[in-house]
DNA sequence: TCACCACTTGACTGATCAGTCAAATATAAC
DNA sequence: GTTATATTTGACTGATCAGTCAAGTGGTGA
C-alpha cells in the first residue's frame, strides 16, 4: 500500500508555470507559489534547491507537453504547407484560450521568461535558448519537405528561413502581449508565415 | 545666482534606464537605483511617486533621444530603401555597442520591459505600446515612399507590411538577447527586412 | 529680514524576500 | 519491531522591498 500521493512536486511545477506566465518571474515569489499550490515552503526546498531551478523544471515540463502537440502539428504525414497553417491556427487558438483564462494576453512563456532573466539568470536563459533551437528543428524539417514537394521556392537557405520564421512568430506574439490583443495574430500570423516561406506561384 | 544644479532627477532617470535595461525591472530595486545614482531615497520620492513612474520617465527620455536618431535615419531626403538599410545598420551597431558596454546583449528596452510587466503594470505596458505605434509610423511612411519610388511591390497593405516589419525586427532582437549573440542580427536583419519589403526585381 | 518653497537628508515602517533548519511523520525493507 | 529513507511541517533568519516622514538646507522674492 503506497503512501498517499501528494504530488507536491508536480503541484509546484504547474503552479509556478501558471503564475510566472501570467505575470513574470520577478514578480512571483516562492511564497506566492507555495500559497497557490498549498505546499509548504520546507517541501519546496526539499524538491528544488532554488526558485530558478523550479522555473527550469516548469519550462521543461511545459516544453515536454508542447512537443507532443508539435509532433502532431508538424506530422510528416501531412503536406508541409498544411503543417504551417495548422501551426498558425494552433498558436492563435492557444493565445486566445490563455488570454481568456488569465484575463490578458500572455504570450510565449519561453521568450517572456528568457528575455526577462537573460541578464542575470544564465541557466534559465540557456534553457530557453535550447528549447528555441529544438523548436526550430520542427520548422526546418517542414521547410525542407515543402521544398521537396515543390510547394515553396528554395532560393534561400532553409535554416535561414526557419530562423526568420521563428523570429517573426516570436515577434508577433511579443507584440500581442505588449498590445494585449490577439488582433495582430489574427491579421498576419498565417499570411506572414506564408510570405516568409515564399510559396511557389 | 542659481542654486547649484544637482540634476538628481536626470541622474535617476538615466541610472534607472541603465540598470533596468541591463537586467530587468523586477530585479532592480529603488535602493539599487538610488545607490548607483548617488541620490537619496527621499529625493527619489520627491521627484517620482513610484518606481513605475520612474520607469515611464526613463522610457520617455530614451524614446525622445531615439526619435532624433530615427528622424535622421528615416529622413525623406534619402531613397526609401537606403533608410531601411541604414536602420538595419543602426540596430546592429547599437546592439553590439550596448553588448560591449553591458557584457551581454541587452535587446530593445521597450519590448523587454513591456513584455515583463505587461501582466501587472498596465501604465507601463500602455506606454510601451504607444511608443511601438510611434515607431511604426517611421516604417509606414518610408514604405509608402518606397512604393511611390517604384522600389518595392505594393501587393500588400502598407500598414500590414509595417507591422510585419516591426514584428520581425522585434523578434530578431529578442532572439539576440535570448541567445546572447549578435550573430543572428548580422545574418538576417537586413535581408529579412528587404524580403518583407518585397523589392521589385 | 523674514517667510516661502523646492529640494535634501537619513532614519524609519511593516511587509516581503529567498532560503534554512530541526523536529515530526509516514512508508518501505529487513 | 527496527531501521533507513523520503517527505512534511512551521517556525525562523537576516536581508531587502517600496514607500513615508519630519526635520533640515539654502536660495528667492516681498
Amino acid at each position: 500500500m503506497p503512501r498517499p500521493a501528494t504530488n507536491n512536486r508536480e503541484k509546484l511545477v504547474e503552479t509556478a508555470l501558471d503564475l510566472i506566465w501570467r505575470s513574470s518571474y520577478g514578480s512571483v515569489s516562492v511564497d506566492d507559489i507555495c500559497k497557490a499550490s498549498e505546499v509548504k515552503k520546507g517541501s519546496f526546498y526539499h524538491y528544488f534547491k532554488s526558485k530558478s531551478e523550479l522555473a527550469i523544471a516548469a519550462m521543461d515540463k511545459y516544453w515536454e507537453d508542447k512537443q507532443g502537440d508539435l509532433n502532431h502539428i508538424f506530422s510528416p504525414s501531412k503536406p508541409a504547407l498544411n503543417r504551417f497553417r495548422d501551426f498558425s491556427d494552433f498558436i492563435l487558438q492557444m493565445t486566445k484560450e490563455k488570454a481568456e483564462t488569465y484575463g490578458h494576453v500572455v504570450g510565449c512563456p519561453f521568450s517572456s521568461l528568457g528575455l526577462e532573466v537573460a541578464g542575470n539568470e544564465e541557466t534559465i536563459r540557456a534553457r530557453c535558448d535550447k528549447i528555441s533551437n529544438e523548436h526550430k528543428t520542427f520548422m526546418l524539417s517542414s521547410i525542407r519537405d515543402a521544398e521537396a514537394e515543390g510547394a515553396i521556392n528554395n532560393d534561400e537557405d532553409a535554416d535561414l528561413k526557419a530562423e526568420r520564421l521563428l523570429s517573426f512568430i516570436t515577434g508577433l506574439i511579443t507584440t500581442s502581449r505588449l498590445k494585449n490583443s490577439t488582433k495582430e495574430l489574427e491579421r498576419d500570423l498565417e499570411d506572414g508565415i506564408m510570405k516568409i516561406l515564399n510559396l511557389k506561384l
